[in-house]
DNA sequence: TAGGCCACCTTTTTT
DNA sequence: AGGTGGCCTA
């Protein structure tokens, strides 16, 4: 007995779906299209899942059925319909996958197949820690395609992950645009566990056939369904009972897997290729004889499936793989009732007649397939029951789809229509005999298997090369090289610093012998020395010692100091020292604020109370009490960290002695950011014939409010006189455009940075983007990274300007920043961004105890604010909230605080880009509860229009749904979600 | 001592 | 807006 299963579609959970999309009116439609399994959809969406929970009961195992009383009433009565029982669920769902691999971004989407309930809960819970997956049923994590495989079999072994409509050019595993050439590429060890693919509306098997890979593949079709009325579109046609395992076991084995129902192929739009504005459609031979160019506008075309199948294809057309399933190209039958009666397939003519063949002949699919021709002909005229029969045999005229246009099917030529409707029709049903379609080619053994593509590794000629000055320019080689006197390097963004502090790290090493327990490399942040060291271990590797090296931050170096000394003491963190400041502050009647600033001056001044005599200020008083709460907390607050390590240098000569004869090398990494205390620790560390290298940019110093200051590094060469300064003057980050705007922008604050050239090419010039709102801020930023990634889904198509890029060229979630002045800004810029689909994160919620590798691998949008942005690199970097008062920030009535600090902050903002900046402002924006009025920042407003561009909100913006083609073109747009 | 209400304030960050 | 701390009341 057969069991026809449509394994996949969507809730109403899911973009782009009716509200109908859901179990009732998939139960009804089930019925009446003749299926008796359908799959849940959107498995991953916790409101589905509920929904699932509270509304389903199982009635096999993994196999559900609706609770009693549920189910709708069908619109028809009859002995065909009274008893017919409701169809059977089973839990599937799709996720998007788009993530970088071998430098190009991929989008595969995949089917999942989960063997209960229970397993979904938990699939979903562990992906909603990697993504989002409450803004669309399918959703979209920047995760490897491999890993929900292996996470999928992790949650439950029986689960089953099918590549989904595999050829289609921009989500697909194989796809033109965005796949992989084979299965292995995709999915390498754990390929095995990968039984079957689903071939997609423009693909039928005999296609699949021509690809000798996939022949241990099952090959399944489903309907992809974004409304119940489009269920069974395609189905698989199952030998077995209707329950979970039996299903899972014929996907596994083929047995018991009966063959597929299909679309005719042509009708798929991307089926052949061509290049819609021009109305082209072309074979893929057309395309290759004109260089795949377009020959009215030479654009390039779009290559369709059947273009993608014959790139891959090894075997002849018309020959079966083996164990090659049958299967069944239909119409679904609103449209070939809307050729009979020539209207459109929504008429209400054809959906009276549609319901009225159903009601006498049965379920939609039943008609299709097997239905004599007579009964056909009585219930629904002689011209239904001969397109029907033309259907069944295959003779279907249809113009086939390409770059987007549906294919057009053509059943009946008006010749035919007169002759069969005509006085004396010379066509009448034949006498009922079997009117199956001709059984499909016999399989046979495949052709012969071509010669494995053998690469051979070309060996690499010895280099005479210094290996660790290969690649360096001069200036970068100079810093490596340099002995003998301090040597103080000024390096703009991009210019190489930490390449060339890396690089000189090893060269003291493996060149110069220089044991590694004598070097000191100290850098601000722990990431920065995490780096450096992942460096050094890259260009040495196995060499000796590398343990011995101090690399290290000032105040994880200023810890180690103080407890080889003292007692050990914990580092207060940031509640831990409020509190105690609020305790102190307190009791002596001290604003907390204003303690706070006092304490830090004074630390960075190393002065502590028993230096402060009998002053009689209240501050000195609670600045006592504060230390001595430190101390009985067994704590050190950060500061601590640098000065009293700085003490004990300065009070004990010995000591100090023997820290400058250990460390005869050292190295400071953003010299520009040292405060006080730090270059008071730096200078003590330093013996006068230590050799010194620091390493910094003056226009990157953002760090003043900690009490830091540019000073120190025009002040180095007064310090050390026989300091050789050193320039490096070419960058290899910035693009010509983001160059020039980095510089306008120092310019405007009267500094004339060194000259400096660029080795980085592109010419986009920033893009500004002015929005009303921020959260239409938002939303315009959502939308260029979604044209940056090339498209999230079918529905919001690649626009012209990036259709043609090259996979390398696009976007993966992770080449992507976007920066802001306050912390203010970040979640509403999270919410928006997340409710468009765009997987991101503000990196401060991830410091989460429990990363594990799978965390780290999801590709995420990047939200930062400027600071925390210093030092790191992106292709794209958007700068949001570029608003007068915001950037650069001016607390409220103070009026400036630091323009020259919030200058270079915006300089370190745009020199992060890579590729491309965007600056983004709001002209009106709510913050803490406060609507402003704003106005365009004065750093961008002095930004020249050659490199920067200004793109109004398209007024076209809300005809959105007109330009882009939809797969489903009767959904309505998306409801509104309440806010 | 819990609970409720009100006033306040809001940059950027280091083991 | 939204969280926090302070202060008052029962």
């Amino acid at each position: 007995m057969e069991v026809i299963a449509d394994l996949h579609l969507h809730s109403r959970f899911s973009i782009a779906t009716g509200k109908e999309a859901d179990l009732e009116h998939l139960d009804l439609w089930g019925r009446y299209k003749g299926v008796q399994v359908v799959g849940t959809g959107d498995c991953t969406h916790p409101q589905w899942l509920q929904e699932l929970a509270d509304r389903l009961e199982p009635v096999a195992p993994g196999t559900y059925g609706l609770k009693p009383g549920l189910g709708l009433p069908l619109k028809l009565q009859g002995p065909l319909w009274d008893r017919l029982p409701g169809v059977r669920f089973v839990i599937t769902g799709e996720v998007s996958c788009i993530y970088k691999k071998g430098g190009q971004v991929r989008k595969v989407h995949l089917l999942l197949l989960l063997p209960s309930l229970d397993a979904a809960q938990r699939f979903s819970a562990r992906l909603g820690r990697l993504g989002n997956v409450t803004a669309d049923g399918r959703p979209i994590l920047g995760l490897d395609a491999k890993y929900i495989l292996e996470l999928a079999l992790e949650i439950d072994p029986a689960s089953l992950v099918i590549p989904a409509h595999i050829w289609t050019p921009w989500f697909s595993v194989l796809g033109a645009k965005s796949g992989f050439d084979s299965l292995e590429e995709c999915f390498e060890e754990h390929t095995s566990q990968i039984y079957a693919l689903e071939t997609g509306l423009s693909s039928d098997p005999a296609m699949n056939w021509r690809v000798s890979g996939l022949d241990r593949f099952v090959l399944v079709s489903n309907s992809d369904a974004h409304s119940p009325q489009k269920l069974a579109r395609e189905a698989n046609i199952f030998l077995v009972p209707p329950a979970f395992p039996n299903l899972a076991q014929a996907l596994r084995t083929k047995a018991g897997f009966g063959g597929t129902i299909e679309f005719f192929p042509q009708e798929g739009k991307y089926h052949t290729d061509g290049h819609r504005a021009c109305g082209l459609r072309a074979t893929p031979e057309e395309t290759a004889a004109w260089g795949g160019k377009c020959p009215r506008c030479h654009k390039p075309l779009t290559y369709g499936v059947m273009h993608r199948v014959l790139d891959l294809a090894d075997r002849e057309a018309g020959v079966a793989a083996p164990e090659a399933r049958p299967f069944e190209s239909l119409i679904p039958l609103p449209e070939v009732l809307a050729q009979v009666l020539e209207v459109g397939p929504g008429s209400k003519k054809v959906n009276h007649l549609y319901f009225r063949l159903l009601e006498k002949l049965g379920p939609e699919l039943e008609i299709l397939r097997r239905t004599p021709l007579e009964d056909l002909a009585r219930e629904g005229g002689n011209l239904l029951a001969y397109g029907i029969d033309k259907m069944r045999q295959g003779r279907v005229h249809i113009a086939a789809g390409y770059d987007g246009v549906y294919g057009e099917i053509r059943l009946l030529t008006p010749e035919e229509r007169r002759e069969v409707l005509g006085q004396g029709a010379l066509w009448s049903p034949p006498a009922p005999v079997s009117p199956t379609r001709p059984a499909p080619p016999s399989p046979e053994r495949g052709q012969p298997a071509e010669p494995p593509n053998l690469k051979v590794a070309e060996p690499t000629p010895p280099s005479p090369i210094e290996p660790l000055l290969a690649g360096l320019n001069p200036a970068q080689r100079q810093a490596v090289l340099h002995e003998g006197s301090p040597l103080i390097v000024q390096a703009g963004p991009g210019t190489g610093k930490t390449r060339a502090l890396t690089h000189r790290l090893a060269y003291l090493l493996a060149r110069r012998g220089i044991p590694p327990e004598e070097i000191l490399a100290l850098t601000f942040t722990r990431q920065a020395a995490g780096e450096m060291e992942a460096r050094i271990r890259g260009l040495l590797p196995d060499f000796p010692g590398l343990a011995r090296l101090t690399i290290k931050t000032f105040h994880a170096l200023g810890h180690q100091m103080l407890t080889a000394q003292e007692e050990a003491r914990e580092v207060a963190d940031e509640d831990q020292r409020r509190q105690l400041l609020r305790e102190a502050g307190k009791k002596h009647k001290v604003p907390v604020a204003l303690l706070d600033a006092r304490i830090s001056d004074w630390k960075q001044a190393l002065t502590y109370p028993e230096d402060l005599g009998e002053v009689n200020e209240p501050e000195v008083a609670a600045f006592k009490d504060y230390e001595a709460a430190l101390s009985r907390g067994g704590l050190w607050d950060y500061e601590d960290l640098i000065a009293r390590p700085t003490l004990l240098l300065t009070r004990q000569p010995d000591l100090q002695e023997a820290y400058r004869r250990r460390y005869r090398h050292l190295l400071v990494d953003e010299y520009q950011d040292l405060n006080a205390a730090q270059y008071r620790l730096f200078r003590a560390l330093a013996a006068a014939d230590a050799e010194i290298m620091v390493i910094g940019d003056p226009d990157q110093a953002i760090y003043g409010f900690r009490g830091a200051s540019p000073e120190y590094f025009s002040r180095f060469r007064q310090d050390w006189p026989a300091a050789v300064p050193v320039h490096f003057e070419e960058t290899y980050r910035l693009p010509p455009p983001v160059l020039d705007a980095a510089r306008q922008v120092r310019r405007q604050a009267g500094v004339q940075p060194g000259p400096m050239e660029t080795h980085q090419n592109g010419e986009q010039p920033l893009l500004l983007l002015e929005r009303a709102t921020e959260a239409a801020e938002a939303r315009a930023i959502a939308r260029e990274i979604e044209r940056l990634v090339g498209g999230l889904s079918h529905l919001a198509l690649e626009d012209a300007a990036t259709r043609h890029r090259s996979p390398e060229e696009k976007a993966g979630f992770r080449d992507v920043a976007v920066l802001y002045r306050l912390h203010a800004l970040g979640p509403e810029l999270e919410r928006h961004l997340t409710a468009q689909g765009i997987p991101c994160q503000m990196p401060r919620e991830s410091v989460g105890p429990e990363l594990d590798g799978l965390d780290l691998a999801a590709e995420k949008v990047k939200l930062l604010t400027l600071h925390a942005a210093k030092g790191l690199e992106f292709p794209y970097v958007f700068i949001a909230g570029c608003e007068a008062g915001l950037i650069p920030w001016e607390p409220e009535g103070e009026g400036h605080k630091d323009p020259e600090e919030e200058n270079r902050l915006f300089y370190v903002g745009l020199t992060r880009a890579s590729r491309q900046v965007f600056l983004t402002r709001a002209r009106s924006r709510t913050l803490w509860g406060r609507k402003r009025r704003t106005l365009l920042s004065p750093l961008v407003q002095a930004l020249t229009p050659e490199i920067l561009e200004r793109r109004e909100e398209s007024p076209g913006a809300s005809s959105r749904k007109t330009r882009q083609p939809q797969l489903f073109p009767e959904i309505g747009p998306r409801p509104k979600k309440a806010r």
